[in-house]
DNA sequence: CTGTGTGCAAACACTTTGCAGGTGT
DNA sequence: ACACCTGCAAAGTGTTTGCACACAG
C-alpha cells in the first residue's frame, strides 16, 4: 500500500481503491498533465475506461487534480501543496511543448496582475504557453550543428 | 452581399458562398466567441453541421478567426485587425463570465511578460480569466440590495 | 452489513471522412 | 470548364449513464 496514494485518500475522504491508488501513483510518478488517453496506457487493461473517467472526475470534484486545456483536449494535474484543502487556489501556469507533445504545470511561476475591463471580476485564471521546452531545445540545437 | 464578408472572403482568397457569409456576419455581429453548437443555433438548418465544421477548419487555417479554450469546450473568435494576414498573432486574453456563460476577446489588454525556466521558448500565450462580466456583476448587485 | 466503486453494455455527443452532385469564378 | 464547396451517410472518437455485482470500511 503505497503510502502517498494512502495519505491523499484518507485526507480526502475517499476509499481506497486499486484504481485510484494506481492513478494518483501515475500522477506522482509523472510531471507532466495527463489526459484520460494516457492514463488508459498507463494501466494497461487494469481498469475499465469507464472507472477512469469516474475517478478522474471524483479527483477533480476533491480538488485533488484539476484539470489543464490544451488544444489537444483536456488533462490533468495533480494540485500541488498551494492547494490545501479548504483554500483552493485555481491559478495555473501550464506550459505545452509544440515539440514532445507534453504538457506541465509551471509552480512557480505567478501570474501578473491583470487589469481586467471596469465592473469585470475575476475568479480564476488560467495561462496557457505554448512553445518549445529544455530538453527539446537542447536537441533542436544539437541538430542544427 | 454584405460587405464585411465579401472583403474578408476576397482578402483571404476564399469564394463567396452562403454558408461562409452566413457564419462570418454571426462573428461580426456577436460580441462574443461562438462554438459549432453555437453557430448550429443561430443558422438553424440553413447549413449542415459538417459544412459549419469545415467551414470553421477553413477560417482557422487562413487565421480569420482563432480557437478560443475554455472549460466547455473549443469556440472560435474572429482574429481583429492586429493579426494581419502574414502577421499573425496568437497571445489572447479571453474572458469567460461564469454566470452568462458567455466568453469575450479582450483585445485591449496585453499580456504581461511571463518569465519562463531557462531553456524554454515560447511562441504562442493563451489566457483565460474566468469571472463574472460587467453585466452580470450589475445583476447581482441590484439583487443584493 | 451498508454504501460506494467497478465492470460491462449501451447510449450519447462531438468531429471527421468519402462520395456524388451542385456552385462560384 | 474546372476546381472547390456542400449535403448526406457513415464511421470514428470521446464521454456519460444504467444496472448488477464486488468490495472497503
Amino acid at each position: 500500500m503505497n503510502t502517498f496514494a494512502h495519505q491523499t485518500l484518507k485526507t480526502y475522504d475517499l476509499r481506497h481503491t486499486g484504481c485510484r491508488e494506481a492513478i494518483l501513483m501515475a500522477f506522482y510518478e509523472q510531471p507532466t498533465a495527463l489526459s484520460h488517453g494516457h492514463l488508459e496506457e498507463l494501466l494497461p487493461n487494469l481498469y475499465d475506461r469507464v472507472t477512469i473517467y469516474r475517478t478522474l472526475k471524483t479527483f477533480v470534484e476533491k480538488g485533488i487534480v484539476h484539470k489543464v486545456l490544451d488544444e489537444d483536449g483536456i488533462r490533468y494535474a495533480l494540485c500541488k501543496t498551494a492547494c490545501s484543502h479548504q483554500h483552493h487556489h485555481h491559478d495555473h501556469v501550464h506550459f505545452k511543448c509544440v515539440a514532445c507533445g507534453q504538457t506541465t504545470c509551471l509552480e512557480t511561476i505567478v501570474i501578473p496582475q491583470i487589469a481586467l475591463p471596469n465592473g469585470y471580476k475575476s475568479q480564476e485564471i488560467n495561462l496557457l504557453v505554448q512553445g518549445t521546452c529544455l530538453s527539446c531545445n537542447v536537441t533542436i540545437d544539437s541538430n542544427t550543428y
